[in-house]
DNA sequence: CAACGTTACGCTCTTCGTAAAGATG
DNA sequence: CATCTTTACGAAGAGCGTAACGTTG
């Protein structure tokens, strides 16, 4: 059993099963692959994928399994690969973060400046997404970094941590009726067309469900992934805005007006996410503590050791 | 990088830094292992080993990072041979249990019986060991399953599942004076010298914290690793024993009498570990559940699964 | 000097790429 | 018949073992 072999398979079967595409993306001759397989299920005893004659139709029972247990040996290759990068060239390397656009756009600047600052060799790429396609991007080890409110949790390969959290505000066009009509209620908010978060994003579903609480269903008009979107859509006038207070910029938003809506709903954590098997590179631990100052190296190695 | 690189640093660390036994245990030549631990180190551009001259003497840090994740990989090519064996042969293959004397001598015949029966081309080992070093066993893959009551929750490499709860007894001479002073409490047990537990193992901690609780400090004159030693040595007149319940055996244990003690000590619950990471044969899962009906396969998986 | 690790060298086995043949839809 | 997979074969390369050399304590 060879590694080479393992990574024929995954490729093969993330080509879709086909072997000519599998070998040009692993910059190797196709009947290389071809033969490589074939020696690897003569020597496990068992077909890994389906064949129709010479073609192949899908993956076996045990064949799935294998190629499971094949990306997490070419993982933690990779891993060991990092090993000796990290202890050779401490400070430079790649950083790929999966997030969603309000973290992205509103929370992380910050800590991405500080970060190039301190990590100039290090390059840094940001892969943005709904919280479901973070959590994927990391579990499959596309991101080494997921940072998201929601569906994040779920994943039993990811760890999280708790890094902040946040709360809602409501913004308006400037003379609105709702600036003076304190204090800020549901049923108030629930009296206007509001513009917010789509459902499958950050904190919508803990909106519409805090809401129904009460026996309110408030008429969303608009739902965006976006909260610039929002924000230019309540300038329009087609309705209030409800969306994270961090998304909202006095300086910048010059035609609206914010008012806070904490004490209406609980509030919601953001969360740092990493594969449970993962090394992490010392600039890694940086980015995560720039982020959040609490979760200083041993409280991550911690998280990770914990469950692994 | 390849695998056999990562089995000869593996194989080196094991054998205490000395290549030449490495060598030998891996049927190969001594300048080979050299060799390739040497490009390894290359490759990846650190030092694994730290030497004195040509001698080695240590691990660096990185290396010690690099080892552990190697094992890793080397276990996870392990699991992908068992997937190979299990669909081609499912009926055949080795199954090794770690576990205490006391769930090895009387809890776990039956379920061996039943195994044997079913399964008999498979070759089953049974280790013994206090609870300690079941879990090492199971940890360092020696065992596929570890059975034991205490100390076996705590290590993150492992999933434990409850397999049954038992309690304890009072064993005695016949005709002790303790027959017939009913109902038994923890002061008359404090009156008499004790065999029991060796501290370390199954429940032994747990006695003498209910005797503290109530400010008792019975006098150990003899702990054990092992029921039969414990029931020998009360026969001699020694002292009284305590003991699972499970160990007493009113057929063979002719000279001696069972007082329940089961009201006097919280139930222990033993358990089933597993490393988290290992794959299951489905003579292993057939094995579990003989032990523990309750722990069928949809069970098992979910526990693993629920935390890899 | 005894035990251990490294270097040198020739041999073998594996792997890879090209070319050709066989299946599939 | 265009696409895809397997078979065949020759060349390049990697790994292994023996033997000799260098170090360490």
């Amino acid at each position: 059993m060879k590694l080479h072999q393992l990574r024929y398979i995954r490729e093969v079967a993330r080509q879709g099963l086909n072997v000519s595409l599998a070998a040009e993306a692993l910059h190797t001759s196709q009947p290389g692959v071809s033969k490589q397989i074939q020696l690897l299920e003569e020597e496990l005893d068992l077909q890994i994928f389906k064949r129709n004659g010479k073609r192949l139709i899908g993956v076996t029972e045990p064949g799935r399994i294998i190629l499971e247990r094949a990306e997490q040996v070419l993982r933690e290759m990779e891993n060991i690969k990092r090993v000796g990068e990290e202890f050779t060239h401490d400070d430079t390397g790649s950083l790929t973060i999966a997030t969603t656009h309000t973290q992205a756009r509103y929370r992380l600047p910050p800590a991405v400046t500080g970060f190039i600052e301190k990590y100039p060799g290090v390059r840094l790429t940001i892969h943005q997404g709904s919280p479901s396609q973070v959590a994927e991007q990391v579990v499959a080890a596309e991101a080494d970094i997921g940072i998201a409110t929601e569906a994040i949790a779920d994943y039993p390969e990811l760890v999280c941590l708790p890094c902040y959290q946040w709360n809602r505000c409501v913004v308006v066009p400037k003379g609105h009726p709702l600036l003076k009509d304190t204090p800020l209620t549901l049923e108030k908010i629930a009296r206007y067309p509001v513009v917010t978060y789509d459902f499958a994003f950050t904190g919508g579903s803990l909106m519409t469900r805090t809401f129904a609480e009460k026996g309110l269903h408030p008429n969303f008009v608009l739902t965006a992934i976006d909260a610039d979107v929002i924000k230019t859509y309540v300038t329009l006038g087609l309705g209030i805005g409800l969306l994270a207070k961090m998304a909202y910029d006095p300086d910048r938003d010059v035609g609206l007006e914010m008012l806070d809506a904490s004490h209406l709903f609980p509030p919601s954590t953001t969360y740092v996410a990493i594969r449970r098997d993962s090394y992490l590179r010392g600039y890694m631990y940086g980015f995560i503590q720039m982020l959040a100052p609490h979760l200083d190296r041993k409280v991550v190695d911690a998280a990770l050791k914990h469950s692994s």
